[in-house]
DNA sequence: TGCGCTATGTTTGCAGTGTTCACATGACGA
DNA sequence: TCGTCATGTGAACACTGCAAACATAGCGCA
């Protein structure tokens, strides 16, 4: 069953059920396809080819989805942090999103950004200065533009290794562990210069 | 023409061949299909099946090498680093490879790494090993672990987030001077406890 | 020298994919 | 009421990964 029944010949809100439809595919880790897709919205093949230019802009639409959700995990019960501890914790949910929609993950980030969708570029755009102005709150005294992709770059590059088991972890909480691990070796000695 | 011209029915070392020229096109930028590849080298589309598994092996193959030509990089025309600033070089050089040849460090790095092929896995290892022991020699008093996962996961978050042109940056040299800039910011403070 | 085993290459074919084009449908405004 | 046009369908093309049956020839052994 799809995610919208369709009485008739015109289904009433396609692009959505598509998306919707597609990012259930993508959490439980199915192989994707547009026609995969489509066949699970009760639609044509070609279909999709009304609401999206090619397989890659239901990609890009996906991807945008999938930042929003990434934000919104990061900003969750949390207020901006403080402290490097609580700065790890941004590093925690950024690693935990990577873990728990890897699929979606990588297509957020495992393919060139096309400048194309607006709506993809400024959600990428909202995460950098989010993460950007957690990590200029806890350290004001220093260079921020470079400490800021440094602290991107940290917690981006710890979601791809455990992404990829490059790193040993069994458990989330294992992982949980060792990104606070990471953060703290690298910023404690920063502390120093800290408000 | 292809990587070695066949005067009969049996190739010689096709093997090797493939590998060449599907790495060649890789560094060209163009699509890469098993077909593709065979037409390359002048054999049938079913020829590489004799030499790898499925495709999934040919691409394994290929970032074991990958792999192999990064830990060349990294140690060529370099002392092992005993300041941050020498330890910075290791980090403009892993993200002026990712840069150089993006599709091959998408293959090394952009999917699950299969435990079925062990020179690929050795290869990642000795990637880590090496990093880790930069990053130990530097800071010989820190957490090594948990420091040495950090500076990996910087390097590579930094690789990956310039790949996806996720930060701006147009010529190389700035892209360089952006990595030294970030090292720098994140280890700095460090410097008190450095050898 | 000649024979046959086996590694390696070929042909053919299937199922699945992205994409396009001509055509069908029906919601909505004139 | 009727025509228009956004939105759906079906058939087709070129391509992909992969498998099975068949062809070739290099190499060990009598």
């Amino acid at each position: 069953m799809s995610t919208s029944a369709r009485a008739s010949y015109h289904h009433g809100d396609l692009r959505a059920a598509l998306l919707t439809t597609a990012m259930g595919m993508l959490e439980r880790g199915e192989p994707f396809s547009l026609r995969a897709v489509a066949r699970d919205a009760g639609v044509s093949a070609a279909a999709p080819y009304r609401h999206f230019a090619d397989r890659e802009a239901l990609e890009s639409a996906l991807a945008a989805e999938g930042l929003r959700d990434l934000k919104a995990d990061l900003t969750r019960d949390r207020e901006m942090p403080t402290t490097v501890a609580e700065l790890a914790e941004f590093g925690v949910a950024y690693v935990d999103f990577a873990l728990r929609r890897p699929a979606l993950f990588r297509l957020m980030f495992g393919n060139e950004c096309d400048t194309e969708n607006d709506d993809r570029v400024r959600a990428a755009a909202e995460i950098h200065e989010l993460l950007a102005a957690a990590i200029i709150g806890v350290f004001p005294d220093s260079d921020p533009v470079a400490l800021a992709v440094a602290g991107w770059a940290l917690v981006h590059g710890l979601a791809f290794l455990h992404l990829d088991r490059k790193l040993t972890s069994s458990s989330a909480d294992e992982v949980a562990q060792q990104v606070r691990s990471s953060f703290l070796a690298v910023f404690s000695a920063q502390g120093a210069t800290q408000k």
